[in-house]
DNA sequence: AACCAGAGCAACCGCCCCAAA
DNA sequence: GTTTGGGGCGGTTGCTCTGGT
């Protein structure tokens, strides 16, 4: 089934909006709010679909909305952002403060893709970046036949499985993944149960961890008979507010995770040159 | 001055999700 | 359990601006 477009109704507006209408919303949000877009543009005596004027205040008229040319650090947390989550350009929204989903699509589209591109041109650049140590994880777990099975995420907990995948493993190896953010402190801490014992790793794994990861900075790790349990600490782009929905994210973080342990205790194969 | 091409950006479109009926 | 409608999201369009010829 295929909804008609609401603006095809008689006599609804479409296109560029004029100061009078922003003027219009503006005093009837200020007033009244929005609580039904749809049934706004009639009580507010516009001419326009709800859809089209939630787009013009989300987009343009809220007051909490940074106009201007984006900061190169600005553009920095979108290459960053985007790498992480890709086009889910309203969850990057959500990290950039005054600043709109369309605004961030439109900067990416028109100025970051290029400058991407001319820093992949440049083969120092590209052997550095993130997305090759993230090819070599996945990579190093594939190997190590560790993938994940499961994974839930909610604003305040996530709850990961891994498993061995290879039969001879499937039985003896498996770790369950749980964190919770019960504090709402933006620590988040994460229970493992495991029949693979942990390796014992020293103050420089977690600093090197954190320097390498800058989503996430490990701060306190414990492994006792396979049952080891250790606390996140995001970065402040990583806040658990946002963090619903970033289901990748979390895997990435947690293959890096595995990926630095088991290789620290010597058990990848020989199929790395990071 | 006129024309053209490309860049930038606001707005639209269609689809999806989810809550309420 | 199914249907319906509102809101949200990402992709795309098309208008305007700008710089080059």
């Amino acid at each position: 089934m295929v909804r008609a477009p609401c603006c095809e109704k008689m006599g609804l507006k479409k296109g560029p909006w004029t100061p009078e209408e922003d003027q219009v919303l503006i005093n009837y949000i200020q007033l009244y709010g929005h609580g039904n877009w749809r049934a706004l543009p009639k009580q507010a005596g516009l001419l326009r679909c709800g859809k089209s004027c939630r787009l013009r205040w989300t987009n343009y008229l809220r007051p909490d909305i940074k106009r201007g040319n984006f900061s190169r650090e600005e553009e920095d947390t979108i290459i960053k952002l985007h790498e992480m989550l890709g086009n889910r350009w309203s969850a990057i929204a959500a990290r950039l403060p005054g600043r709109t989903d369309n605004e961030i699509k439109n900067v990416w589209h028109t100025h970051l893709k290029k400058r991407l591109k001319q820093n992949q041109a440049n083969p120092e650049t590209k052997r550095s970046s993130n997305n090759n140590i993230s090819k070599c994880y996945h990579d190093a777990l594939h190997e190590l036949e560790l993938e994940p099975v499961n994974f839930s995420s909610h604003a305040k907990s996530e709850s990961l499985e891994y498993r061995a995948v290879s039969p001879q493993e499937c039985s003896s190896d498996m770790s369950t993944v749980t964190m919770s953010d019960d504090n709402n402190e933006n620590k988040v801490c994460l229970k493992v149960e495991s029949q693979r014992n942990f390796p014992e790793m020293d103050e420089n794994f977690w600093s090197e961890l954190s320097t390498e990861n800058s989503e996430v900075v490990m701060s306190e790790f414990s492994a006792v008979d396979g049952d080891a349990q250790l606390q996140f600490q995001f970065s402040p782009l990583m806040t658990m507010e946002s963090i619903d929905g970033y289901g990748s994210n979390m895997h990435d973080s947690m293959d890096y995770f595995w990926f630095n342990l088991f290789n620290r205790a010597g058990e990848l194969p020989e199929l790395l040159d990071v």
